[in-house]
DNA sequence: CAGAACAGCTAACACCTGTACGCTGAATTC
DNA sequence: GAATTCAGCGTACAGGTGTTAGCTGTTCTG
C-alpha cells in the first residue's frame, strides 16, 4: 500500500504480474512435478500472461527458481525469529522452535521441498543458494549457543550443524504424513535435539574437568 | 559366466543392453541435471539402442529409476557390512563406517545424489523407496545398539534415526568439495555421531538412578 | 501535450519429447 | 528342419518446449 502509491500504476502492475508468476510457479511445485521440470510456458499460462511476456520478469526458469528459494529461507527465518521473542513469556527453546518449524513446512510443503530437493540436485548455483539458506540458520543457532549457553566456538558449531541437519532431514519426512504423525515426528527431533545438546553437555563438562 | 551359460545368449544379451541402459542413466545423472528431466531417448541413444527399444526392459523411465535407487541402496549396505566386519580386527565403528560412507559417496556421487533427491521429490513411489532404503540402515544401526551396546529400544530407535540424518546429511555436504574438505567433513561427522552417542549414553544413566 | 519507455501480445521458428505400429533376422523351441 | 519368439529397428505422429521478432496500447517523463 505504502509503497505502491509512490511506485507508481505501471511499477505496481509489473510486481503484481511477477508475484502472479511466483505464485504459479509454487502451485505447480506442490503438485508431483519437481522444479527442474516445470516449464515456462505452464508457469506463464498459470500466471494468466503470455509465454514471451516471461521474459520481462526473469531472465529465465533458473532465476525464477533462485528467487523462490531467497524467500522461502527469508520467510523461515522470520518466523523463527519471532519464535524465539515468544520464548521470552517462558518455554522451552527448542521445543518451540522446532515446533514453528513443523508448521511452517505443513503450512509451505511445496516450497520447502523446493529448498530441500535444489539441495542436492540442479546446477551448482541451486546448491549453493540453499546452503546459504541453511548456514544462516546454523549461524543464529550458534549465536544463541554461545553467547545465552556459554559453549566453547568449536562445540557450538559442531553442535547446531548436527541440530540443523537432524531438523531439516526430519522436515523432509513431513511430506507424506498427516497431522498427527507430524506431530509425533515433532516430538521425537524434539528428543534428538536434546540428546545432542546432552552430548555436547557432557563433552564440556569432560573438557573443563 | 556361471550364470551366463545357463542363461542363453539371447538372454545374456538383453542383460547386456539393460546394464548398458542403467550405465547411461548413471552417466547422465552425473552431469547436472536431476533425474526427472532427464529424457528416454537420450538415455536410449547413450546406450546405443533404438529409443524405441527401451520399452522391452522397462516399462517407462520411472521403473528405471526405480532399478537405480534399489541397487544404489544395495551396493551401500553391503559396503557397510563388509566395513563392519573388518572392525573386529580392531578401529571404532563409528570411524570406519562413516569413512566408508564418504568414501562411497565420492565414489558414486551421481547415484547417491539420486537417491538424496528422490527422497524429497518425483512421485510417491519413489520417496517411498529412498525411505525403505533409508530404514534398512536404520534397523541395522538399531539392531547394533540394542544388542552390542545394550541400549533400550526406545533410545536405541531415537539415537540410530538421529545418526542416519546426520550422516545423510553429510554425505550430501560432499557434493561441490574436494577430497580435502571431504575429509574434513568426515571428522565433523564423525565427532557429531560421538556427541549423539554420548548423549545417548548420558540419558540412560539418567533413567538407571 | 509530444515522445519515449515498456509490459504484454501474436505469430513463427527449430527442436525435442514419448509412444504406436509393423517389420526383420537371429535365437529358441518342438 | 519348421515354427515360434522376441530384441532391436525405422517411420511417423501429435504435442510440447524455449526463444526471436515485431506490433500495440498504456503509462511515464520532460
Amino acid at each position: 500500500m505504502e509503497k505502491a502509491q509512490t511506485l507508481g500504476v505501471r511499477a505496481q502492475q509489473k510486481e503484481k504480474t511477477r508475484r502472479a508468476l511466483i505464485n504459479a510457479a509454487m502451485n505447480q511445485l506442490s503438485a508431483e512435478t519437481g522444479f527442474s521440470s516445470l516449464s515456462l510456458r505452464e508457469v506463464a499460462r498459470e500466471a494468466g500472461i503470455a509465454p514471451t511476456s516471461f521474459y520481462r520478469h526473469f531472465r529465465n526458469m533458473d532465476e525464477l527458481g533462485l528467487t523462490l528459494v531467497d524467500e522461502c529461507g527469508l520467510t523461515l527465518r522470520q518466523l523463527l525469529r519471532q519464535a524465539r521473542q515468544r520464548i521470552d513469556k517462558g518455554g522451552s527453546i527448542i521445543r518451540v522452535s522446532i515446533e514453528t518449524f513443523m508448521q511452517f513446512v505443513a503450512d509451505n510443503t511445496a516450497i520447502f521441498r523446493l529448498l530441500l530437493q535444489e539441495r542436492t540436485g540442479r546446477s551448482r548455483e541451486f546448491r549453493k543458494a540453499v546452503e546459504r539458506e541453511l548456514e544462516h540458520f546454523k549461524a543464529e543457532l550458534i549465536e544463541y549457543l554461545r553467547d545465552e549457553q556459554g559453549f566453547s566456538a568449536l562445540l557450538a558449531d559442531l553442535q547446531s550443524d548436527a541440530i540443523v541437519k537432524i531438523v531439516f532431514s526430519a522436515g523432509a519426512d513431513c511430506f507424506d504424513v498427516d497431522d498427527t504423525q507430524r506431530l509425533q515426528i515433532a516430538e521425537q527431533t524434539i528428543q534428538q535435539v536434546r540428546l545432542v545438546a546432552r552430548g555436547a553437555e557432557a563433552t564440556r563438562r569432560a573438557k573443563v574437568e
